[in-house]
DNA sequence: TATTGTTATACTCTATAACTATA
DNA sequence: TATAGTTATAGAGTATAACAATA
């Protein structure tokens, strides 16, 4: 018996799958299963969404979060500089504290000893907003602890290898 | 000597990094960095750029290498399918296809057996692009091996874990 | 009724460039 | 000249909902 005459999928790349699990089988991922950049992408997105359906109610965004977070921890910090921690242009962070100091969670002052710069500070609000806040990206952090068990440590240390060495 | 009186952050979250080292110096990320999904967001994003710029000369995003490198393994796959192998809606795919098809690297025909769906395939310049733009993606991930080294496989179970369990 | 794909629409995130004001 | 911030603008990427065609 012959096989049916099928395309041939150049050597150089790989053959398709379907020529060795038959058309009807699962679709597969093929190369990219190998590819960390791939794997790396999916599971940022599936972070994000669980972090985004479980922050929704509280108006809770990983940028604005981790603004909140690096202006806690940085009272007086400027924009450029929070900018430089969470790797965003200038013009990116203009329209996000503009949010924030709409809803009164962030006041901008002008700098003392700088007339370009301000002064960025959490409100009282902003303190108690980032509180529950906190509550819930620990939680979700929790449940990414879970998964990745007591390897953590090593895990963090890799992502921030790729963010230094990647260049 | 007194010291200066400050503000005091609220002890439910973490004391203020200027309180413990000067305001003066480099700012912190705090509590974010215990947080995996923080840098797991860093390391996603940093690789990324490392991407698209390598790629920028091949018009190659990420999403469009995705698809090709899929089509190609999954001759005949439908645009629902394939969606859902990249974690996107099918209101997704219709644009891409459609820059892909208009460029001649994919051709869509209606499936025989199903009058709803297209049947995905590469053309031969699909192909032969494809494989340019695997080697840049080889790259790419070749720099992403040497980052992470001989714990390769474990950490792709790892991001793969985020993607199953983080629901 | 359910599914495939398209369209209309809208929203988020982001950057570049030009600008003002200050250093 | 260089830097902090704003604005105008534009572009990627994405989703929801309503729809037509088909199953």
């Amino acid at each position: 018996m012959e096989r049916p005459a099928r395309r041939r999928a150049p050597a150089a790349i790989s053959r398709p799958i379907a020529e060795r699990r038959g058309d009807a089988d699962e679709p597969t991922l093929g190369v990219l299963e190998g590819f960390i950049g791939f794997h790396l992408r999916l599971a940022q997105d599936a972070s994000f969404r669980s972090f985004a359906q479980r922050a929704g109610r509280h108006d809770l965004r990983p940028g604005r979060f981790a603004a909140m977070m690096i202006i806690h921890d940085n009272p007086g910090i400027n924009q450029t500089a929070l900018g430089r921690l969470i790797a965003r242009d200038k013009s990116t962070i203009t329209p996000l504290l503009q949010g924030l100091e709409r809803q009164g969670l962030v006041v901008r002052r002008a700098a003392a000893n700088d007339g370009r710069s301000f002064v960025l500070t959490l409100t009282p609000a902003g303190e108690a907003t980032l509180r529950e806040l906190l509550a819930q990206a620990r939680e979700h952090d929790r449940k990414l602890d879970e998964i990745i068990g007591d390897r953590k440590d090593e895990f963090i240390r890799l992502l921030q290898r790729i963010v230094q060495d990647i260049g």
